[in-house]
DNA sequence: GAGAAATGTATTTTT
DNA sequence: TACATTTCTC
């Protein structure tokens, strides 16, 4: 239970609803002082900083229906935008609820609320033409995305496999949420990529998405910032039209969105910005934490406002939490706090292995289960991907129900992405992605060599593939000829489509999509397919028909997928939740496990070594999320081993473990795993697998063996440059190729990786047996931890209480 | 053009 | 290990 006494934090204050006056008005009703604030202050800049379970949400949706409640603005004069679906829908049925009664079911539809992305969408397609694209431009999915950037790297004969596609496509990602166009990369942005030739390579990308009037998610916002920097007229209508901007999730804007942002606030100014700093959690995409940091300034006589008062979830988990993320310097200040009393304490479990950690927390689901504990109130949130395997199987051997939210996404799903194509061309013959996707399946011979001659056309002529198709089809003198068996390929390609375009005039696009994926031969290709996953490909294309359905028509349809890629999936059945910590974000459950509280996992080794102090405040702030998603109770966890990529490897409990408020957290280890933690020498050891003969090995993140006494030294003087990179120039992209095929490091009893052994029960040539690894040898001993050279695997750094002597 | 073999590569993810 | 992608081979 909780001592007040040692509590630092002033978790027992007094609850500040407001005295609700008689004659406020019904929606203003229930809200503590703070929200009334964020509410009613609709003039001018806002700073909401709204901690985690403090009622932003409420108090967003609130001051939208008070704007229109008290006739400040119309519907449409109101700009509420949002980073995802999920919260521009929840938003506007909350608004849609609160001024129904006052002002009719349509209020809430007229508002422009949505995502940046389909805002900017729907602002772009108004004045497309400006920026040099069409009106009915296609929005590129990722895949699209790389596509292109791989041909671009062909074009300019550019070698794929020193200077791989993925890196310049998140370069220009990063570009572009800067809110710069390829004239705005500077020699020193563009790094040493391709020789310098990054720049370059982005300009022939943007010009190639424009001869395929197309446009990428970044573009979005930045043909919106062209279009408003450049005409001035457009941007006044603007500036008159959102009398009040609201803006959710404002700690992970990026320069491009908050540069829109501050365009479309300039007239009124009357902008209110919700975020929580400490949730800031999207950096390495773009996000700029300075942002909101910088909201004061950027805003001069901002009224910033703190809703710190939690509704969600019991005092130790807030004081975890509020005493992890005060170890954060960038960041503005809040204390979250709760009226409530009493709650259990956290609870931190030492294990063996990933394996018994997954054990571990599936006897503790079950536990719950038995006391009739809402699975779907349950969550597993895991740094990575990787880590919800070993539940998924755990969970299946148990026969508890699960799911796995944030996996593959249905709209990327290889046969959804085909079918989709097939109707984009057939939406838009000009679409030479969607061209090149299917004009080869299923397989009607028309390779390489037909699509050279295609290609050569399109150049030739300035026409798309399809019209290109149309004339090899018809004409003889080609450069490169065809062959009279792909020409008659093109030809029945060619008048297939344009029988279902003159169909699709008349018919309806659901009946066109079932003639397409039909007639096409798509279908009947799954159907033949005898790969096992092929029945369920069939059963997604079913679906998509169905999705289809809910669409007035084909083009309404392609927007949705193209900016709204969400999963589709039941939230109704009663299941387990497996996730990631970053798609937690915004959710919560009654019970949370957070497994995998290890150097080496969490914080991400690499986030450290890409971006130092501001990457371990990320991962702080990731651990932060992960703490306030919880209700009632949390339950960390760590492995002393775990196996990685197939490499084993041991590791010590995070730092962040010891950044917890000892008072609030119950260690629930038998074997007093926890109480060594500190003054160790810090750095994951990777074992080495086998000893092989002379095998002198090197493992990343071994930077640090010998000095660290408490984590911020170690930090400040391994964690920043531990990865044994190439010396000098070479750089990130070489060296760390090269690095990771080095082999891992076999601690072999060089001096500086022995400490002084103390008080162990074990020293250095001590035989010892593990039960997992068997006999070995010690060779060194480190406090608590001992450096075992087993038979059967080699060395490895094993906790002192896991071996016993042999 | 298709299937087999080799090779590379493994945070986080929305739009 | 497990996957995707590329290259090799017929």
């Amino acid at each position: 239970m909780t001592e007040p006494a040692a509590d630092p934090l002033p978790l027992s204050r007094r609850a500040a609803v407001a005295p609700s006056a008689a004659d406020d008005p019904a929606w203003l009703e229930g809200l503590n002082d703070k929200q009334r604030e964020a509410v009613e202050k609709t003039g001018g800049a806002v700073l909401v900083l709204a901690g985690a379970g403090t009622g932003k949400t409420r108090a967003l949706t609130v001051r939208i229906a008070h704007i229109l409640a008290t006739r400040r603005a119309m519907p449409w004069q109101i700009l509420a935008v949002t980073f995802t679906n999920r919260a521009a829908r929840e938003m506007r049925e909350r608004v849609g609820r609160l001024v129904a009664p006052l002002l009719g079911q349509e209020a809430a539809e007229d508002i422009w609320l949505g995502t940046f992305h389909a805002l900017a969408a729907r602002i772009l397609r108004r004045h497309a033409e400006l920026v040099g694209l069409k009106s009915n431009f296609t929005i590129l999915d990722p895949d699209d995305q790389l596509r292109l950037v791989k041909q671009e790297l062909e074009a300019a004969d550019i070698d794929a496999k020193r200077w791989p596609p993925r890196l310049l496509h998140w370069m220009i990602e990063r570009w572009k949420d800067k809110g710069r166009g390829p004239e705005q990369v500077t020699a020193a942005d563009a790094g040493d990529f391709a020789g310098g030739r990054a720049a370059e390579l982005y300009a022939a990308y943007q010009d190639r998405l424009r001869s395929l009037n197309a446009v990428d998610f970044g573009d979005l916002l930045l043909h919106n910032l062209t279009v408003l920097m450049q005409h001035d007229d457009i941007l006044a209508k603007y500036n008159d039209r959102f009398r009040y901007i609201l803006v959710d999730e404002y700690q992970d804007t990026n320069v491009a969105q908050y540069l829109w942002l501050r365009l479309l606030a300039q007239k009124d100014g009357n902008i209110c910005c919700v975020g929580d700093d400490d949730q800031s959690i999207y950096g390495w995409r773009g996000a700029e934490i300075e942002n909101i940091l910088r909201f004061e300034k950027d805003f001069p006589g901002a009224a910033v406002i703190r809703l710190e008062q939690n509704y969600r979830s019991t005092a130790p988990i807030l004081a975890a939490a509020s005493r992890l993320i005060a170890r954060n310097d960038s960041r503005l200040g809040k204390t979250l706090w709760t009226a409530a009393e009493g709650g259990d304490k956290l609870t931190l479990t030492g294990v063996w292995d990933g394996e018994e950690e997954a054990r571990t927390i599936a006897d503790r689901v079950e536990d719950l289960q038995r006391k009739s504990h809402a699975l779907n109130e349950i969550a597993i949130l895991v740094r990575a991907g990787f880590q919800t395997r070993e539940f998924e199987e755990r969970f299946i051997t148990l026969n508890i129900p699960y799911r796995v939210i944030g996996g593959p996404r249905f709209y990327e799903r290889l046969e959804i992405r085909d079918a989709v194509a097939w109707l984009r061309l057939v939406h838009s013959t000009d679409d030479d992605l969607a061209f090149e996707r299917i004009v080869n399946k299923p397989r009607r011979g028309l390779g390489d060599a037909a699509m050279r001659t295609l290609h050569w056309l399109r150049t030739d002529k300035g026409v798309s593939l399809f019209e290109a198709a149309r004339l090899a089809a018809s004409s003889g003198d080609l450069r490169p000829p065809l062959q009279s068996r792909a020409r008659r390929a093109l030809d029945g390609f060619v008048s297939m489509v344009e029988r279902w375009r003159r169909l699709a005039e008349t018919a309806s696009h659901v009946e066109v999509a079932e003639t397409v994926l039909d007639e096409s031969g798509y279908t009947a290709m799954w159907q033949q397919d005898k790969a096992p996953d092929a029945p369920g490909r069939l059963e997604n294309l079913k679906e998509l028909v169905r999705a289809l359905a809910e669409f007035k028509n084909l083009g309404g349809f392609l927007e949705h997928i193209a900016l709204v890629m969400e999963a589709t999936g039941s939230t109704e059945a009663d299941m387990v939740n497996v996730m990631t910590l970053h798609s937690a974000k915004g959710l919560e459950f009654d019970t949370v496990f957070l497994p995998g509280w290890e150097e080496g996992v969490f914080p991400h080794p690499r986030t450290l070594n890409d971006n130092g102090i501001a990457g371990l405040e990320e991962e702080r702030r990731l651990a932060h999320v992960g703490l306030t998603r919880a209700r009632r109770n949390v339950h960390i966890s760590f492995a002393a081993n775990r196996r990685i990529h197939n490499q084993w490897a041991s590791n010590l409990p995070s730092r962040f473990i010891d950044e917890l408020p000892p008072e609030h957290v119950e260690v629930a280890t038998e074997q007093g795993l926890y109480a060594g933690r500190s003054g160790g020498p810090g750095g994951t050891v990777v074992g080495a697998g086998p000893v092989e003969a002379g095998g002198r090995r090197r493992a990343e993140g071994f930077g640090d063996g010998g000095a660290g006494q408490g984590n911020r030294d170690r930090f400040d003087d391994g964690w920043n440059n531990t990865a044994p990179l190439a010396p000098g120039s070479g750089g990130r992209h070489g060296g760390r190729t090269r690095m990771a095929r080095e082999k891992p490091f076999i601690i072999d009893g060089e001096a500086n990786l022995i400490r002084s052994g103390g008080d162990s029960a074990f020293k250095q040539g001590d035989h010892v047996r593990n039960k997992k690894f068997g006999k070995g040898v010690v060779k060194a001993v480190e406090g608590d931890k001992l450096i075992v050279i087993f038979e059967s695997v080699g060395a490895k750094k094993v906790f002192a209480d896991f071996v016993e002597p042999a």
